[in-house]
DNA sequence: TTCAGTTAATCAGCACACTGACTATTTAGG
DNA sequence: CCTAAATAGTCAGTGTGCTGATTAACTGAA
């Protein structure tokens, strides 16, 4: 039997993970501003004034799915968007006054949230829950433009 | 300044982490078959024969995402699908012959993934890792169908 | 037997997330 | 000045992932 234990795959851990958390901000956060979205809500509350592209890289998100978080955003009116008069090719965004509001609304949950989720790792766990994940996705983000190909056939590391 | 630290945010790191292991699965194993496409193969090989509900609970996917998962793979011809004559609801899933050497092949490969994507942990931080995950996914879903009705479930919202 | 509840699957609708191709604008080189 | 490269954003296409409504089939009780 070739069939793999799926719990020992980093990528399913991965998604479960992401679900369980998608499922507890919806219980507890809101059910109207998505995790995303809050937190492009939240970097244009630290720095208002932002372009598209930085607002992606901010919060971890490619062009295209920057582009309709904010089409949702501006389209709920928590958020505005003007062309650069020093650089046409950018849009510059800002938070409505609805925005702010609805920001400071959610960080006060989330933050309510965070701890009910890592309520079962006491708090030497959560510490290293933080950093064993971020190094993981750290080194393969590191992967993504190393100087040597990744891709060829190497039976060892 | 009422932003958040996105990087204390459990979401925003789950997000990220999922992400690095889309692009390193993208690298080293597939650009054709997806991760949840190949737990759904890893799973039939397992257990030839289950309905879409079975399959899906095993997963970690709902019935709809597992359809769509699975219309892909018959669309591939790694799968197919048929009526159960015992009960006209199910349709009994079942891998064809390129199905289980598609999974063989794929199955050496997330192996080897694996490996880089956990190789920045040390050998006991690679089980911490695994352990913390799944107690903080557990415990949120345990949130979702408890067995008695949660405390603070009152009528407000 | 009939009818009400349960269950498996589909469908519509929404949101995230990526790639590759394209447009518009700015900038740098000749 | 003019063109080529770089950059910001859009668009089309694909795939994951959820909810709620619906349909089809089974099950159990009156």
């Amino acid at each position: 039997m070739a069939a793999v234990d799926l719990n020992t795959h980093p990528g399913h851990l991965a998604r479960r993970l992401q679900q369980a958390h998608y499922l507890l901000w919806n219980a507890m956060v809101s059910e109207e501003i998505t995790s995303p979205q809050f937190a492009v809500l939240n970097t244009l509350v630290a720095e208002p004034g932002l372009d598209q592209r930085t607002v992606g890289e901010r919060v971890g998100l490619d062009r295209s799915t920057v582009a309709e978080v904010i089409a949702r955003l501006i389209r709920r009116e928590l958020l505005d968007k003007v062309r650069d008069p020093q650089d046409g090719r950018r849009f510059l965004l800002r938070l409505t006054d609805d925005g702010v509001r609805t920001q400071r609304r959610l960080a006060v949950r989330a933050a309510r949230m965070s701890q009910v989720f890592l309520a079962p790792l006491s708090g030497d766990e959560q510490t290293l829950f933080f950093d064993l994940i971020r190094r993981v996705a750290d080194a393969a983000e590191g992967l993504r433009n190393p100087a040597e190909p990744l891709a060829g056939r190497g039976a060892s590391t």
